[in-house]
DNA sequence: AAGAGATACAACCGCGGAGTC
DNA sequence: CGACTCCGCGGTTGTATCTCT
């Protein structure tokens, strides 16, 4: 009871916030309009030099002296997914498939700890990649799974609870109150997840099972030492070894007026910038 | 060669947590 | 202690590119 009212409490607390935001952001757009979408080179090289300027932190502060008319949000973004050095490019390699699916039966959705240990990659690449990875199952899964499939066989050591949990996936998913790949995973509360009776994770890791049965599992000592040797961590990137003391405005400003002296030296070098050539 | 469908990737949005005033 | 602000996360969407027919 007191539970309740103390949670319409911060909810009534929540849609405030959330209205003068709104407002906020609404005067924002009458100032200037931020700019959306893909970005520039140009605005590429702004924001490198002004996080080289300023560390990965204040992006809110970064957004408004960098002059670029975007969120801080936004610039965040952009650094962690895409101008971060250290990122690496290109498919997932096998050892990265398999942990990533160890760590998603593991942790579930938790996109960014599974980052943390994929050195180079940003929780939005394991995302993206878990969400095709697991469009492409789920068809496979959806062809095996055929009035005329012996599937319920190959499954059967570990079936013993999917074929109601099957039916409410499906009915879940047409009813719109999960997303396809929202596997919710074990997290760190097995128990808690289970509590209403339904773990989307046991589904998954149906699928995952048989991957995982295929390639050996992955060791947890393979995971904490081997995999997070010598990349920043990139799900939540700090600027080096944390530049706290900059954080001083009147630093700012002296970094500021050096910089603007400099005007843009293009010294930014990013091996894997998009648009170096190779 | 062209169109359709699938896939990969970049970016935005809303929410909640944490820090600060 | 409450209000305010910013940051980070997960979900979702838009679009460019690739593959298949």
């Amino acid at each position: 009871m007191v539970k309740q009212a103390e949670k319409e409490h911060y909810s009534n607390i929540r849609d405030k916030e959330r209205q003068r935001e709104k407002k906020k952001k609404e005067m924002n757009m009458m100032q200037e309009e931020n700019r959306k979408g893909p970005w520039t080179e140009q605005e590429d090289i702004i924001l490198v030099n002004f996080v080289h300027l300023f560390g990965d932190r204040r992006w809110d502060f970064i957004a408004k002296v960098s002059g670029l008319n975007r969120t801080g949000k936004s610039c965040r973004l952009r650094w962690v997914n895409y101008l971060h050095p250290g990122l690496k490019r290109g498919k997932m390699t096998p050892q990265e498939e398999r942990l990533v699916t160890e760590l998603h039966a593991k942790w579930g959705n938790r996109w960014s700890k599974i980052a943390r240990k994929l050195p180079g990659r940003t929780d939005n690449e394991i995302k993206n990649y878990w969400r095709t990875h697991m469009r492409k199952k789920a068809q496979e899964k959806k062809r095996h799974v055929s009035p005329s499939s012996s599937c319920s066989n190959c499954c059967s050591s570990s079936m013993t609870t999917t074929n109601t949990q099957d039916v409410s996936f499906e009915s879940r998913m047409s009813s719109g109150k999960v997303s396809f790949y929202d596997t919710g995973g074990n997290r760190e509360m097995n128990q808690e997840e289970t509590k209403d009776g339904y773990s989307m994770d046991d589904i998954w890791k149906e699928i995952d099972h048989s991957a995982v049965n295929i390639i050996q599992p992955v060791k947890d000592i393979y995971l904490e030492q081997s995999y997070c040797l010598s990349y920043p961590n990139l799900a939540s990137p700090s600027w080096e070894s944390s530049l706290d003391s900059i954080w001083k405005m009147e630093e700012d400003k002296s970094k500021m007026s050096s910089f603007a002296n400099d005007q843009f030296p293009f010294c930014f070098q990013h091996s894997r910038s998009p648009w170096s050539s190779g």
